[in-house]
RNA sequence: AGCGGGAUGGGAUAGCCAGGAGAUUCCGGCGGGCUCAUAACCCGCAGAUCGGUGGUUCAAAUCCACCUCCCGCUACCA
């Protein structure tokens, strides 16, 4: 690794966070994408050496379970995915240099090699653990596929994630009265064999490479919380048919974190084999030579600087240089939910006949690359009128037409000086967001190019100019034309389609993916077309049905099931009863929760409700209420609930009943 | 409880890591200009004690401490 600045002679490796292959791409996944895209896409210009690899993650239990109900095998099932991404990527103008999977050759070859590295140079162990296994159906239940209870912090947990409450990755058998969250029958411990990952052994390593990470501040940041805290040593093997085999125990398979950030190195290496390694080996970031730079979501944090660098380290590879860690997404506010279908799919954002680059503007530009950032099509709509149409668009247009009319071209003038100094303002400004892995900044610079060519054009006039001041207006055309030129350049990472047309628009013969920043000062064509408008306004009318479809799209999938009809075996299922509320009293630190107290005949149920705020806590002692007394026992803020209490109404309204039916009363 | 991120003119954002002229840009408001340009563009004005308190410093939005509030992972639907 390198600490020089960008650019420099070596090779440098810029890798997407791997989509995985269950399910279709939103904007989620493209601000990723689009990201990692522009990255290595601003390296190029500023004449730094780069690629761009990434692969579909195909392994893991989602994938075999999602197949499985599918009907198909799981490779079937991943394919499609991989083949569908593949799709999209040139939609959005994603270019990989090599895009592979985890499930190809190579990957499984360096998976296991890696892997036999890390046994023999003994960092891995043998333990006996205790697993979630599925009695009924008689197989090992996925940590991803056991609920439970977290037992660092006491809340409900997934079994790989205590998703709901600290955050920490857990180990299998850690979790606490695990459930199937696939057919919900409780989940027994089996004692098994698995192999770990002497994760632990790193601390120091660990400490160091945070020290001297680059990229965004969240990734060096968290991860030092989790090393003081004490590094628990790594479950790499689970008891799955679907994945790359443990060298030496064709029961186990590895676990999908061990293989997919391997893809990296695999991806780089196909790319190496397909060009060759002369005059440049792409391979040599991964001994050292060059830079490794890895751009993921802020979910994969603790993979990407703390299991990924241990297993780099052991395997005799050399480390990342930077970890950039991008924000999440919401909508209107809201966090994105694909169960909830609350999410902009990348297909229906193409449906519409969008052009894909102000959606990649927008989704690098908005805020830093670090911030969540909120996608509204107003919002969205507001950007792209005022800033690619208004200004950059704008801009663009008017000088080139006019340098068009009235010169068929690239005026015969010399730029001025107060022009080619901003132009290598705004190449500095480049460079260094580059070297800060702005991706904002990158996106940035061509719009407030255009902003100063706005300002210039205006400021000199040259409409006034050109009948008496002929020379002085050949100048300053001369200047926006130049000004348009770098500003296609600055533009082509982000903005790579409208940056291609405006480069041929200039009678540039070269393709603009080749070229770098050197060119801003170079004349254009002496001679050119008529321009064409490069961006299109965003209506108010298509912006009110676009909200209000996502609108709809939201609701219908919350709505869906309301018209599915319930077996009678289904209601009568339901132990509903009446109950006497005999005391109830807030539960600390929620501030609409109350502990009831709850006489329902034989037994008095302690159950937490939603109803502070709306009731009197001293009034409810004495109301009789409808209980669901075979609801399943759950803890919310470490306070066990044991049934609930009904209400109608988002502002509830307690059922009762209108006779005097005493507590432990059926409801039939 | 934990971790991370944040609090900057009406709204949205930059600057904070590498402290230095009362602070960026966009949207919106008001006034003007221009007419080459996609009712686009340009100029000017109003509007911020940079969440609060204390500290370090010649100097703090920027560093430190404490506090308040917000957001995300997830929850106050059980």
């Amino acid at each position: 690794m390198s600490r020089d600045r960008y650019p420099h002679e070596d090779p440098v490796v810029v890798t997407c966070g791997l989509p995985y292959a269950n399910g279709d791409l939103h904007i989620g996944h493209l601000r990723s994408l689009v990201s990692a895209d522009i990255l290595n896409r601003a390296f190029g210009l500023i004449g730094q050496p780069s690629i761009a690899v990434s692969g579909s993650d195909m392994h893991g239990a989602p994938v075999a379970l999602n197949a499985e109900q599918e009907g198909v095998s799981p490779g079937e099932f991943a394919h499609g995915w991989h083949d569908r991404f593949q799709e999209l990527f040139p939609e959005f103008g994603i270019e990989f240099d090599n895009y592979g999977h985890t499930d190809d050759e190579t990957n499984t070859a360096l998976t296991t090699d890696i892997v036999e590295r890390l046994i023999e140079a003994d960092h891995v162990y043998e333990r006996e653990i205790e697993i979630a296994w599925d009695a009924i159906e008689e197989q090992a239940l996925p940590d991803r596929y056991v609920e439970g209870t977290c037992p660092y912090c006491g809340a409900d947990a997934r079994g790989d994630e205590c998703d709901e409450g600290c955050g920490r990755h857990l180990e299998p058998g850690e979790i606490q009265d695990p459930v199937s969250a696939v057919t919900g029958n409780p989940a027994e411990y089996r004692t098994r064999e698995h192999k770990f990952f002497r994760v632990s052994a790193f601390a120091d390593v660990l400490t160091a490479f945070l020290d001297d990470l680059e990229g965004t501040a969240n990734a060096r940041n968290q991860p030092r919380q989790w090393i003081e805290e004490g590094l628990q040593d790594w479950c790499i093997t689970r008891d799955l048919d679907w994945g790359i085999p443990y060298p030496g125990d064709e029961n186990l398979v590895l676990y999908v974190w061990v293989d997919a950030p391997i893809e990296y190195i695999s991806s780089t290496i196909q790319y190496a084999e397909r060009v060759g390694h002369d005059p440049i080996d792409w391979t040599a970031p991964w001994s050292g030579d060059g830079d490794i730079v890895h751009v993921i979501g802020r979910d994969i944090i603790q993979h990407h600087t703390v299991f990924w660098p241990a297993m780099l380290d052991a395997a005799g590879y050399a480390l990342p240089r930077a970890v950039c860690a991008h924000g999440f997404i919401t909508i209107d506010g809201e966090g994105l939910s694909t169960s909830r279908n609350r999410a902009i799919w990348a297909q229906e954002y193409l449906d519409e006949g969008f052009e894909t680059d102000p959606l990649r503007y927008y989704l690098t530009t908005t805020g830093g690359l670090q911030q969540d950032i909120d996608f509204s099509w107003e919002k969205f709509a507001d950007r792209v009128n005022g800033e690619l149409v208004g200004t950059l668009g704008n801009f663009l247009y008017r000088s080139l037409l006019f340098a068009h009319r009235n010169y068929g071209g690239t005026p015969d003038a010399k730029v001025s000086a107060e022009v080619a100094d901003r132009i290598d303002e705004a190449v500095a400004d480049f460079e260094e967001a580059v070297n800060e892995y702005n991706v904002r900044a990158i996106g940035m610079t061509a719009v407030e190019l255009s902003r100063f060519g706005n300002e210039y054009i205006q400021r000199n006039e040259p409409w006034r100019l050109v009948d008496d001041e002929p020379e002085a207006a050949a100048g300053v055309i001369r200047d926006c034309v130049q000004l348009a030129k770098a500003i296609a350049l600055l533009g082509s990472a982000t903005m790579p389609d409208v940056s291609a047309r405006v480069w041929w628009e200039l009678g540039e013969s070269t393709d603009l993916t080749e070229a770098s920043l050197d060119a801003v000062h170079e004349p254009p064509a002496s001679s050119f077309g008529a321009p064409t408008e490069q961006f299109e306004q965003l209506e108010d009318e298509l912006v009110g049905d676009l909200t209000a479809s996502l609108t709809a799209q939201i609701e219908a999938s919350v709505d869906e099931g309301s018209d599915e009809r319930v077996a009678f075996s289904t209601f009568d299922s339901l132990d509903l009863r009446i109950g006497e509320i005999r005391s109830a009293e807030p539960v600390e630190e929620a501030d609409n929760l109350l502990v009831l107290d709850v006489d329902i005949g034989d037994e008095v149920r302690q159950i937490v409700a939603g109803l502070r705020g709306h009731y009197a806590v001293e009034e409810l002692p004495g109301t009789r209420v409808v209980v669901l007394t075979n609801l399943e026992p759950k803890t919310v803020f470490g306070v066990e609930s044991d049934g609930m209490v009904l209400a109608a109404g988002d502002d509830p309204d307690l059922l009762t009943t209108l006779g005097n039916s005493e507590p432990g009363a059926a409801v039939r």
